[in-house]
DNA sequence: CAAAATTAAATTGTGTACAATTCAATTTTT
DNA sequence: AAAAATTGAATTGTACACAATTTAATTTTG
């Protein structure tokens, strides 16, 4: 009458994708009291570091960069409009797209971000060279994922 | 008159960070059609996979396990009562603690998922050594970021 | 034992994710 | 050029995450 022990694959310790899940929440846990000075959430933080690399960028060319769709963007960027760090414009040449502009306040910001990664780096206990392994890593593992799925 | 460039610690492809919330939604995505047919979602099948393990713990036990809060949990596990696959009940001996219990028909569920781990593994291109590995680093960096953060 | 403190879930409120639909603007076809 | 197709955002609806508060039950204290 006893159950059926479950099969060693299905030990929630065993899958990567947890590990990856717990990871990511755990790292964006470690950037929450950071952020939080600047007024921003980690997604939010995410679009800056986009904008602060180059300025201007369309909803969709943002989404392509961060792998996040209008749904997500859309309100997302109306909440950074509201904190004066971005101006969403819609373009005069195809009324379709809304390009995407730092405010002078959103280039501001990015100086008091500059000690986060370091900060990061910190907490996280490893060489920049296991760092940049890992992140390669996993680069790698999600080209892969997004190169294959089901061809239509 | 130029814009400073950005540093190099705040470009997004250096992110370690960005690498691991792209890689932990990719592989959701993965999950996605394949736990479609089961009716789960992805935390969901996380919650399964503790219970298929054992059956029987806490709403804060498997909080504990996952790392998720009550305010997570509990619509969660609603939506799986709803689905019939848990029963959730107030413990007699102490009433503020829920019991959640798997249903026939969420232990049945098993054998439906046990063949969604290879079909992962299919997916990502990876050996079982190389995904050990990457699954290994990434519980010590989530057990590294646990265990420092603000002592209070 | 009664008041205070603690505990476990649930609730509330904000902010993502993401599928699916809608809507308006532009291109492509015929 | 008008109809059809396509495109880019926005909207809608569902489901997490997570902080903060609330509520009820149990323990601990005085």
């Amino acid at each position: 009458m006893k159950r059926q022990p479950t099969p060693d694959q299905l030990l929630l310790d065993q899958q990567l994708c947890f590990a990856l899940y717990a990871a990511s929440r755990s790292v964006t846990g470690l950037y929450r009291p950071l952020l939080e000075p600047l007024g921003l959430t980690y997604p939010q933080y995410l679009v800056m570091l986009v904008l602060w690399e180059r300025d201007g960028l369309t909803v969709s060319e943002l989404g392509q960069r961060l792998q996040l769709d209008s749904g997500t963007l859309t309100p997302l960027l109306k909440r950074l409009q509201g904190a004066g760090l971005v101006a969403r414009q819609r373009r005069k040449e195809d009324e379709r797209v809304v390009d995407i502009h730092l405010t002078d306040a959103g280039l501001a910001l990015r100086d008091k971000a500059s000690g986060i990664p370091e900060c990061l780096a910190q907490c996280m206990q490893l060489s920049l060279d296991q760092m940049q392994t890992l992140r390669d890593e996993l680069k790698r593992l999600t080209r892969q994922i997004q190169l294959s799925p089901s061809e239509d």
